[in-house]
RNA sequence: GACCCCAUCGUCUAGUGGUUAGGACACCGCCCUCUCAAGGCGGGAACGGGGGUUCAAGUCCCCCUGGGGUCGCCA
């Protein structure tokens, strides 16, 4: 059984790096069968907020990642913790340090004054002495005093790490008694049957001490993935400040969850030359052991690329569901689906889409001055003035099918092409020379509705020429 | 600074010793056309450098360079 899991620190929102290796994990644990748990560390009182982490979830709903069983708080889990630290006391296997921070700080500035690297000396290591007073202990582990701890790792391969130059006796318990991150991780990943372990590459020199805890506790060691870093445009490590790294940023400027998911799984893994994934095909074809080991940048042309894909060709019921978020309901609009479909390949963002259909349902309350000098000088006026008295005495029409059809014999008549009358009759929709094409957009406008624009641009008309 | 990881078009990548180094995004050109898109066709564009190994190296080994990560009583 194939058990993975997801666990954010709710320090902040939810981060697309983050949301990389949750998808990994999701879907290594579907194609297996398995499960994917979803665990959240805020063993860090001072730091971790309620709100983070309902942030959190939610971005994970609006993404569609179901994760099993009940979500596990760390902070609910001290006791536990706790129960494991004097485990390791009696078995001698940690002991009780009496440095202070202050002590600790200085050892360090002195060591870095040397270039060595820094590290605790391991003084109360084997203290049998009487414990300077006021001093309330933290608890360090004992840690191997050399050779070598090494591991597979899905992505990376073999690792090796000198105990020398990489550990030392590392805290797993702070003077107030909270057990800090390695240590807990690793105990609830074992509690938890975590069989494999999908993260972010900064986690690669965590992971000996972590194999440390787990060997002392006598836990099975998972097999550690480590996902490599997405980088800014620049090649940089991503951070705050390159905007959009929150998940819930995308939902605001109108992407897709699957455009995201998407996007997120091309960038350090693929499958061939395919670009686009449903979530099936995710599950079917993903294995950890195919990510790339090197670093990718994320370049927002091509995830707005492939939201154009998704708008393109989702379902019309999915899309007015979906653009319901940016204030556009049109569900009871009789023509929505034409409405839909005249724009999906138009817009690349719901966002925009939004701002589109307004465009088009709403009567224009002004008109690109450009537009108006360019279209309608000559007899353009007058011609506008002949299609629409045609128009009148049509009675009615309904489909594009109809106003083309009127349209083109009114044109034959007179000799016109399309040409000739076309961008006046765009303007007169919707105030500028941008639109679908316009029989599409009459019969969505509706006949009624397009007589009154035609009139309201010619009356229009006239006025700026008198 | 120490340790670890990484290295194919601008970007995401295919490539598991023999390829005219393939695809996608972006860019440019042409076609289609009632505008704008979409779509179709075409184009330019890469193996960081140096040594090996081998009949043969983008692929294997070493060094250099460059990038990234970690060195907390944060996670």
């Amino acid at each position: 059984m194939v058990i993975t899991r997801f666990a954010p620190s709710p320090t902040g929102y939810l981060h697309i790096g983050g949301l990389r290796t949750a998808l990994y994990s999701f879907l290594w644990a579907r194609r297996n069968g398995g499960k994917f748990l979803f665990r959240i560390e805020d063993t860090d009182l001072a730091r971790n907020s309620k709100e983070a982490a309902e942030a959190i979830v939610e971005a994970f709903k609006w993404v569609g990642l179901a994760h099993d069983g009940e979500i596990v708080y760390q902070s609910e889990r001290f006791d536990i913790y706790k129960s494991y630290v004097q485990k390791l006391l009696d078995a001698g296997k940690a002991y009780q340090c009496y440095m202070s921070k202050d002590e600790l700080d200085a050892l360090r500035a002195e060591q870095m004054a040397k270039k060595e690297r820094t590290r605790y000396d391991g003084r109360y290591r084997d203290f049998t002495g009487t414990p300077p007073a006021g001093v309330e202990p933290v608890i360090r582990i004992k840690a191997p005093l050399d050779g070598q701890i090494s591991f597979i790792d899905g992505v990376k391969g073999e690792v090796n790490f000198n105990v020398k130059d990489m550990l030392d006796d590392f805290i797993i318990a702070r003077s107030d008694g909270t057990p800090t991150y390695n240590f807990v991780v690793t105990i609830d990943d074992a509690l938890m049957g975590v069989t494999e372990v999908i993260r972010g590459d900064d986690h690669l020199s965590n992971t000996p001490k972590q194999i440390v805890v787990y060997e002392a506790l006598g836990f099975k060691v998972p097999r550690f993935h480590h996902v490599p870093m997405i980088l800014n445009p620049e090649g940089k490590k991503l951070s705050k400040r390159d905007g959009a790294t929150d998940v819930m940023e995308y939902k605001k400027e109108g992407y897709l969850p699957e455009t995201l998911l998407n996007f997120l799984i091309r960038l350090g893994w693929s499958h061939g030359d395919q670009e686009i994934f449903s979530l099936e095909e995710m599950q079917a074809f993903f294995d950890p052991n195919d990510i790339n080991k090197s670093a990718s940048a994320y370049n927002k042309e091509k995830l707005l690329w492939l939201n154009t894909h998704y708008i393109k060709t989702l379902s019309a019921e999915r899309l007015i569901e979906e653009l319901k978020f940016f204030g556009m309901d049109i569900s009871a609009h009789i023509k929505k689906v034409e409405l839909i479909d005249a724009l999906r390949e138009r817009a690349k963002t719901l966002k925009e889409f939004a701002v589109m259909i307004e465009q088009i349902i709403v009567q224009p309350k002004t008109y690109d001055e450009g537009a108006v000098a360019k279209f309608l000088g000559g007899d353009a006026l007058s011609v506008l003035e002949a299609y629409h008295k045609t128009l009148v005495q049509k009675g009615t029409m309904n489909t594009a099918g109809e106003f083309e059809e009127s349209t083109k014999a009114f044109l034959e008549e007179r000799g016109l092409k399309l040409k000739d009358i076309a961008q006046a009759i765009r303007i007169a929709m919707v105030g500028s020379s941008v639109s679908p094409s316009i029989f599409e957009v009459l019969a969505i406008i509706g006949y009624s509705d397009v007589l009154q624009r035609i009139q309201n641009l010619i009356s229009y008309k006239r006025s700026t020429c008198e």
